[in-house]
RNA sequence: GGAGAGGUGGCAGAGUGGCCGAAUGCGAUGGUUUUGAAAACCAUUAGGGUCGCAAGACCCUCGUGAGUUCGAAUCUCACCCUCUCCGCCA
């Protein structure tokens, strides 16, 4: 949610970031409307003061007062109900150093990093490879629970707690607090995040039969609520947080999109971290999460591209977002990896999150980053590992964690 | 799932129709004292909104929402949440 007052006074400003996001609301509408309800507001304090200052001295006087703000009051609750819905349905605008842009085609590449690794073979799908060593099985996923799910099997399944372990290990040491959060959150806090404010977004959350659960997306969702209606102390702040998380997710506008394998499913793990903090800090932490997130990548020795998602590419809470996409040998592209957004006072706002600072208290900044989508690392591992006599090298890193270095067929094979 | 109790400021906790945005204690902040600290003492200390250049004035908020009343933390209804006991259960 934006700030009334700050669209007040900067209408231009608004407008102009409305447009970078490709988003059309009626501004002028809406501050016709605040107008309106001022002017409203205005008359009934006025009458309230009066009310107020007759106490039991006239009581024929103050019923009379009753009536009159009684037959005021719809009018200003009609107001402030369509003011509202408004400002619901405004996205954050984008930071000033955002690439200004349509969709994802105008994302910005700001570096390659890495080694892409050489082959002196034709280097395989990871679906091909994962078939042959059976590490994901998505057909009996099909039957069982239909299209865009998967087993994760064998080694594949003890390569994510792997990947779980590195994770919770390098963050523990940057200082992240250790979360495993609940994955059904009530629909006003998804609300709240930012998530459901439009029919497209409705559509992409799976709502549970009650009514009032919805399941989270990512554990970013059930993170952020957390501090709803807090007021933090500054000492306390950044408040960092790395949680693991199943995140489901319908997938509803990518009909034939990603179809195959396990690249876009309904369900899947991740590693995720979501940090709190003062305003004037968070672009640096932005560079933090996105360091940190290198860092990870780094780490397993895979090669990546770092891109700045364009103002029409980026989701409605987010001010700023960069990705990092990850090289696939096997289908030769950069695929998304990792997200990590800075959404400013945006979340903050609904969920009511602010800090006490020596000025005064005020609303503080949210942000989120992929540390590991597990499914999508795997995916690179097992491209990127992939060895001439149909084998996988387990990453250096990983090693300590899985107990073997190379998956192949053998003794651990299964059916 | 059944029975009972309860939700008040940063925390603890009083308050059962006007004197209450709210006693008291703790905490926090500033000050006095001290070589420094502690202790003691003094002062300040909820959030939001409207108007205003400002000083300030006024309005709203005691889990949430509706209602009764000239007037609600206090009475009524609904909902949410927490705790205790019983049942069930990984």
């Amino acid at each position: 949610m934006l700030d009334l007052k700050f669209i007040r006074q900067n209408q231009e400003k608004v407008k102009e970031g409305l447009a970078k996001k490709q988003v059309n609301i009626d501004i002028d509408r809406l501050l016709a409307l605040d107008e309106t309800r001022r002017e409203s507001l205005q008359k009934i304090e006025s009458l309230r003061a009066e009310q107020n200052k007759l106490g039991k001295e006239d009581i024929v006087k103050a019923q009379g007062i009753k009536a009159e703000i009684k037959s005021l009051e719809p009018a200003l609750a009609d107001i402030e109900k369509e003011l509202n819905s408004l400002l619901r349905q405004l996205p954050n605008l984008p930071l000033d150093d955002v690439p200004v842009g349509k969709d994802e085609k105008d994302n910005v590449v700001l570096r390659e990093e890495g080694k892409k690794p050489k082959f002196d073979f034709e280097p395989k799908d990871y679906l091909a490879i994962s078939e042959k060593l059976d590490l994901i099985d998505v057909k009996r996923a099909a039957k069982v629970s239909g299209t865009r799910f998967g087993y994760l099997k064998g080694e594949a399944a003890l390569l994510e707690f792997a990947l779980i372990n590195l994770a919770f290990d390098v963050l523990s040491k940057e200082r992240f607090i250790s979360v495993i959060p609940p994955v059904m959150i009530k629909t006003e806090m998804m609300e709240a995040m930012g998530y459901i404010d439009t029919p497209e977004d409705r559509a992409e959350r799976y709502f549970l039969e009650n009514g009032k659960l919805v399941l989270v997306g990512t554990s970013e969702q059930s993170i952020g609520p957390m501090h709803q209606g807090e007021i933090l102390e500054e000492k306390d702040l950044p408040r960092r947080y790395v949680a693991f998380s199943t995140c489901f997710r319908e997938e509803a506008g990518a009909y034939g999109k990603d179809t195959k394998g396990i690249l876009r499913v309904h369900q899947f793990d991740k590693v995720e971290m979501f940090t709190i903090c003062q305003p004037e800090k968070s672009q640096e932490e932005h560079q933090l999460l996105l360091k940190i997130e290198e860092k990870l990548m780094q780490l397993l020795k895979l090669p990546y591209r770092v891109v700045h998602l364009s103002s029409g590419d980026i989701s409605r809470p987010s001010a700023s977002t960069y990705d990092i996409e990850t090289w696939l040998p096997g289908q030769k592209e950069y695929r998304e990896t990792h997200s990590s957004s800075n959404c400013t006072d945006f979340q903050a706002r609904r969920l009511d999150i602010r800090y006490r600072s020596k000025i005064g208290v005020e609303y503080v900044h949210t942000l989120n980053g992929t540390a590991f989508a597990i499914g999508r690392m795997l995916i690179a591992i097992i491209e990127n590992y992939q060895q001439k006599d149909g084998s996988i090298e387990v990453p250096k890193v990983l090693q300590k964690y899985t107990g073997f270095k190379r998956i192949s067929r053998g003794p651990t094979s299964r059916n």
